[in-house]
DNA sequence: CTGAAAGCGCTAACAA
DNA sequence: TTGTTAGCGCTTTCAG
């Protein structure tokens, strides 16, 4: 069973009648060819069906015209939306997306790094798993153009994108102190990295502007998934001085958050305020609506695609670092509209 | 600015002092090789860094170890944990995995799958925008092994893996007629696709069994998206004989569905029930709790590729089709807790 | 303006 | 058991 011989350049310069180079040339548009020809070249193409091997192309050329995405957990709503982000750009240039799911694993990661180095990437956006920052200095990706989501990889010389973490912490944690908590738990995802790191410093910020003091019993380190938050949000309530307010740093953990206020006994926003970063479809359907710190993740997989393709062009330009900004969304479960009419209003405006 | 010369195999075996023949048998194991040569070479690939290109192995060999998946909308959680699914298995595989999103837009597919051949992707999961049947038995991909997820391809003489639509819709119906309900809206996505279809006649068959006619009035095709749902659930609540309960056919219809409700201000269960396709981390989060008709979408993706590498394997093998089952999952919004205590402790065990 | 021909790096006959 | 060599299909000088 073998499909039969697919047809080449060779064949449609033949049902052309002219050198395999013209057909190059007008399929590449790189040199000048008579309109007749290019014409009669064109007809052949479209009556042979031919299609282009990549294969031959890459291996003259080195090009590959696709790039790889390296993240996490697709399923991870942050992500996916990164991804799409990407995806939409990658399509507009003709390229395509190949996509690694690290979980968090740098043997993973570094597996997918070699697979697509191997494929011949072009280029590679990547939110590594930790500050693997030597490590990725080592590894032989010279050809392989990079840009760093979510973690700053500016110090290498990487072009980043990412968010104003400190920022978006710090005045989701202003807010809840306005609202009179001076006990607020903080349920993070892995630490080293660039975004737990930040959030932490914006954490710490904003209670040290209103002289309270940072309660290390506050901060739970936990698994950037549903079990996790639950975990995490489940040690905090169950301390003998429990916070009263709880800010989760993902939007997947939040579902365990509420998971374990629920199972606990407790109300929100009355007992227990909530707010975490990333908003998503669904998160003004539940209830409480969750007041959230949004990140423009379709934008950050935007920007990051379009850091690469310019990279691709220049490869000498000076690395950038691009800060996407936040947005705090109030809505009810930090219990804002409790005490201020004023904030409920403009949720249901 | 050019890379340095990158190392080939003829630099492996100079290093090594053998043919580059043996340097490719001992990398591709099909030869034997002496072990000491074996070694040497060996040492020699190390030692140089020595990666093998990959264009000029599939310019030889014709194959890419690369697949695609192509998708309406890798937002849609629906096909994101379909995408999970595949590209675990692509992963073990060694392969990588390329990803499109059609948004449903029959151009943007063909694009993406010209695109994919082009590559040569040596095999594609699909979900096909509508029934493209000709126009995919059309396409040039000969050499492309195929398998369809969600729209069953079976007629084509393609693999398929789908859930058992009808049964997973005539349960649910069969539910909310058993809770009392009568007049029971649906919200459709696109026509003439297997799920639609397949959905539509278990509704059908539900309502028929109990002697319940059918009132086209009662079901609304919209886009499978928040914004669809949301339209699709108000065209219906406003109908004068408004539905006792609505059964929307996506995790993220029933999204827009219950803002609708919100909107109209009316409450769900007590005036409108409500069930949905798809469960999703957030459902038993969100209020009142979704009872929903799961499916196993991972499973979904994990099938489909398995399939796929099989047919890889086995070009000649009879087509398939794979059904998995749903499973159906009550908790608060169809109501039933309302006139039921089993079915509310049953949630609740 | 068009064509001939030399590889790109690898695999797999075929020889030795 | 190991090596020689002919392409895979395309791009791109370099001649004409």
């Amino acid at each position: 069973m073998s499909a039969e011989r697919s047809v080449t350049i060779k064949d449609v310069a033949a049902h052309a009648a002219v050198s395999v180079a013209t057909v190059s040339a007008v399929m590449n548009e790189n040199k000048y060819v008579s309109p007749e020809l290019a014409q009669r070249v064109r007809a052949s193409i479209a009556a042979l069906g031919y299609k282009r091997n990549n294969f031959a192309r890459g291996l003259k050329t080195q090009v590959s015209h696709s790039i790889g995405l390296v993240i996490p957990d697709i399923m991870n709503p942050f992500y996916t939306n990164i991804a799409r982000g990407v995806e939409d750009v990658t399509h507009t240039h003709n390229y395509s997306l190949i996509i690694g799911n690290t979980d968090e694993d740098p043997e993973k990661e570094k597996k997918y790094l070699h697979l697509l180095d191997s494929k011949q990437a072009d280029g590679l956006i990547i939110a590594v798993t930790d500050h693997s920052f030597e490590y990725l200095q080592e590894l032989p990706l010279q050809n392989l153009a990079l840009v760093g989501i979510d973690r700053s990889l500016i110090e290498l010389g990487i072009d980043t994108v990412l968010v104003n973490n400190t920022v978006g912490t710090r005045t989701a944690i202003e807010h809840l102190i306005g609202l009179g908590h001076r006990r607020i738990g903080l349920v993070t995802g892995a630490r080293g990295i660039t975004p737990t790191e930040e959030r932490l410093v914006g954490y710490t910020e904003a209670l040290e502007k209103h002289g309270i003091a940072v309660d290390p019993a506050l901060i739970a380190t936990a698994r950037a998934r549903v079990d996790g938050g639950e975990r995490g949000a489940h040690q905090l309530l169950t301390l003998e001085d429990r916070p009263t307010a709880l800010f989760l740093m993902d939007g997947t953990m939040v579902i365990g958050a509420m998971r374990a206020i629920a199972q606990l006994g407790l109300r929100c926003p009355e007992e227990i305020a909530l707010i975490c970063f990333d908003d998503f479809a669904w998160a003004p359907v539940m209830r409480p609506h969750l007041t959230v710190v949004d990140q423009p993740t379709y934008e950050i997989g935007k920007q990051a695609a379009h850091l690469l393709f310019e990279r691709l062009q220049h490869q000498e330009r000076a690395p950038r670092e691009v800060r996407l900004q936040t947005r705090f969304i109030v809505r009810e479960s930090c219990g804002s509209h409790l005490r201020s009419p004023d904030a409920l209003s403009r949720f249901h405006a």
